[in-house]
DNA sequence: AAACCTCCCTGGGGGC
DNA sequence: TGCCCCCAGGGAGGTT
């Protein structure tokens, strides 16, 4: 279930390979992806010959960059998919929804069996896509400080804490794993009310935020089921989670019996004793 | 306006 | 063994 730390994997894993390489041929297997975003039909016009020249990301969105400058391949992973760089040879996946041909022989496969994902299609540099032109602050970036983490507690008063976070206007790519993770770090009780929060605490759960990000991003993200990187690598920071996953466990702290919760239709995990 | 609910989709896992 | 049901998840849009 790709979050920010999958996604920026995924991005890290293709820049390289993908720099210089030109689209051949773009083929749509199937445009159905979520619902209210299919295919753009008029793709592989679009991208057919241009040369790909780098690989940025937007929250859990993936752009793909040409030299026509005409526009950006947007990538949604959703919650199952994959962007595999192949040779042409491997025979098609069942969930491959897009093949796109390059000029050294090899293909970029998307892949998604739950189809939470999609493709777009975004004119010049893609920020103006109505996927991201409403987004809030990006975790790691400067933007999102305790001040700001702060004023958005104060501005959604009853949502609990944990949802604040995971709220893509407020704080983008946390997902439900992080949060839970951020949350254990920071020492604070994923229930709380946003407002109840004091500046201290917002500024222990931005570095708690970031810390857990930026741990995974460096153990190439966290594999649950089936989650690889561009170069079908899984990834390795499951072993690192402290709560999420473990409900019913002993603490990694304190030994305490952790707790499972639903907050606002998600499954949560926390310490009674070491968050509060 | 903030808070809450519902839907989209498939495969894995548990119960029987 | 197979079938049924529940669950996982992000984001958008609708309702209270």
């Amino acid at each position: 279930m790709p979050e920010l730390p999958e996604v920026e994997t995924v991005c890290r894993s293709l820049e390289n390979s993908l720099r210089g390489l030109t689209v051949t041929c773009f083929s749509i297997n199937n445009p159905h992806l979520r619902l209210r975003y299919p295919i753009p039909p008029d793709l592989p016009a679009q991208l057919r010959g241009a040369c790909f020249t780098q690989i940025t990301r937007r929250a859990k969105y993936i752009l793909l960059h040409f030299s026509t400058k005409k526009g950006v391949l947007i990538v949604h992973l959703g919650m199952s998919g994959k962007l595999l760089l192949l040779s042409k040879d491997v025979p098609p996946f069942k969930h491959e929804h897009v093949t796109i041909f390059l000029s050294n022989d090899q293909t970029l496969r998307f892949i998604d069996p739950r189809r939470f994902g999609a493709l777009l299609w975004g004119r010049e540099d893609g920020n103006s896509h109505p996927v991201l032109s409403n987004l809030g602050a990006e975790p790691l970036s400067s933007g999102f400080s305790a001040r700001y983490l702060y004023a958005a507690c104060q501005s959604h008063r009853n949502v609990a804490i944990k949802q604040l976070i995971m709220d893509s206007k407020v704080v983008v790519g946390v997902g439900n794993i992080y949060a839970s993770e951020a949350l254990f770090v920071g020492g604070i009780l994923p229930q709380r009310k946003a407002s109840s929060l004091c500046l201290k605490e917002c500024a222990r759960l931005v570095a708690a935020i970031k810390h857990v990000l930026r741990a995974s991003i460096k153990h190439g993200g966290t594999t649950i089921r089936d989650f690889v990187s561009g170069d079908g690598k899984a990834g390795n920071f499951v072993r690192c989670l402290k709560v999420y996953g473990r409900a019913g466990a002993p603490c990694l702290q304190c030994g305490e019996k952790l707790i499972a919760l639903r907050l606002g239709q998600r499954s949560t995990v926390y310490c009674q004793k070491c968050q509060n």
